[in-house]
RNA sequence: GGAUGGGUGGCAGAGUGGUCGAUCGCACCGCACUCGAAAUGCGGCAGACGGGCAACCGUCUCGGGAGUUCGAAUCUCCCCCCAUCCGCCA
């Protein structure tokens, strides 16, 4: 969310910004309506002032007993003009809230210019993808010749894009989500939450879920939201809050449920667990400091990245060009996982810089040490990382030629010291 | 779901119609004292918005909304949230 203010005094950045991010050009617009809001404001506000000196005499003159019904008789003249004001100004200050809450942030400086995915640029890449003796097989073939992933059974209690995970699978995503919290927490300084999967329209709202997004989210009936991803309930943990310099940075990770609608991806990887309704992840997020949110940005990568080379599987780290980023991003990683059964790397987990954008909706400051009244805080998220489709890739990228699944070491712990997943008994 | 009690500034906690945006304390900031620190003393300290080059002036906000009144933190109504007890329940 945009400050007027600051559109005022920089709107050609704002346009450019816009531009960049291939939308069309709103500044013009947008500062006419702040003009007109303003005036009627100031105006509202000169009648208020009008009121509260006359309510004042009048006390003042009833308390010396004098007759004070010519004030009152003032007054209360005023009182229709005043109310009709005031609604104008509302009116306006709502309308022009309305748009700026649909306006997306402006990239950073270093983003590259581009419309669509195939502009992001990839800065690193590391792991070798395994050669195999063999055709490697998706995911979903596995799992289902493992006899330990069920998509008919899911969509016969659920629907599609749901599945069922059986047995040492099942014990799997546990054993990825739990180390992966034990790294985050204990080498990486990131406070476990458990936090509520569902939200209300203000916690929405701040992170940029509404009011564009309604759609991809799934809503219960009493009215508050599935959440998405992690990110949203963490991050609002700080929504409203004034906090000390000396919190800053602060670092949350969870794991969770997280929820999509997937509406608009009809048709798109339909096989497998790849896209599903609900998935497990495990989110990283810091209340940072905005002088330190770019170095920031870059340690939050490097943690996601590091579950990846712990449990060897190969990927690349992109830097998401402006047309293929998030509504609230100033800036995004993602990191793709190598898919041998695919033959090509899918994303795995997004890292992303929000700068104050979401600290300005959901009004999350702190109090600068030594200086004069606060500042918003900046907010960035990253999958740390999700769960599901890093299940998917120890499938994939550790399948040996009789369809038994090998345990990358970092996970045995997790599993009971199991080494191999084999098929059931037939 | 029922009953009762509450929601006030970073925290704690007064305030039941008229300079109350709000007493006092803690925290925080500045100054003094000190070689330095602690303790102590003095002073400052809510947020947002609008106007102004600025000093400064004004408006709004005491959970949210509506109402009564010349005037509401304070009275009325609705809603939300929290605590405790009861019921139900994983």
């Amino acid at each position: 969310m945009f400050d007027i203010k600051w559109i005022r005094e920089n709107s050609a950045v704002f346009d450019g910004a816009l531009k960049r991010r291939g939308g069309s050009l709103r500044s013009a617009e947008l500062l006419a309506l702040d003009e007109t809001r303003r005036k009627a404001l100031t105006r509202a506000q000169e009648t208020q002032a009008k009121r509260n000196k006359l309510a004042r005499e009048i006390g003042a003159g009833k308390a010396k007993g004098e007759n004070v019904d010519a004030l009152l008789a003032e007054v209360a003249h005023d009182k229709a003009n005043e109310a009709a004001l005031q609604a104008e100004a509302e009116r306006l200050q709502a309308d022009l809230d309305a748009r700026l809450a649909l306006m997306p942030n402006v990239p950073a400086a270093d983003v590259p210019d581009g419309g669509d995915a195939s502009y992001n640029q990839e800065i690193r890449r590391l792991g070798t993808p395994p050669k195999l003796a063999f055709k490697a097989r998706e995911h979903f073939d596995l799992g289902e010749s493992l006899g330990l992933m069920d998509f008919e059974r899911a969509a016969k209690i659920s629907g599609a894009r749901f599945v069922v995970l059986k047995g040492a699978l099942a014990r799997l995503e546990r054993a990825l989500a739990s180390f992966m919290l034990d790294l985050h927490t204990a080498e990486f300084g990131y406070t476990e939450v458990n936090p509520p999967a569902l939200v209300n329209d203000a916690a929405a709202f701040g992170t940029g879920q509404l009011p564009k997004f309604g759609s991809d989210l799934f809503r219960t009936e009493s009215g508050l939201w599935l959440i998405p991803t992690a990110e949203v309930p963490l991050t609002n943990l700080v929504a409203g809050e004034i906090l000390d310099e000396a919190q800053l940075p602060t670092r949350l990770t969870a794991m969770t449920w997280c929820f999509r609608s997937e509406a608009g991806a009809a048709g798109k990887d339909t096989r497998g667990m790849l896209r599903q309704h609900q998935f497990t992840k495990v989110e990283l997020v810091s209340i940072a400091h905005p002088d330190a949110s770019a170095a920031e940005h870059e340690r939050m990568t490097g943690c996601a990245e590091e579950v990846l080379k712990r449990l060897g599987l190969p990927f690349r780290t992109v830097v998401l060009c402006t047309g293929d980023m998030g509504f609230a991003a100033q800036k995004t990683y993602d990191i793709e996982v190598w898919l041998p059964g695919q033959g090509r790397y899918r994303e795995i987990s997004s890292c992303s810089n929000c700068g104050d954008f979401q600290a300005r909706r959901m009004k999350a400051r702190f109090r600068p040490k030594g200086e004069k009244g606060t500042r918003f805080v900046h907010t960035l998220n990253g999958s740390g990382i999700a769960v599901g489709r890093a299940l998917v890739a120890v499938l994939e990228n550790c399948q040996q030629a009789d369809g038994s699944v090998r345990i990358p070491d970092v996970l045995k712990p997790y599993m009971g010291g199991l080494d191999v997943i084999r098929p059931a008994k037939a």
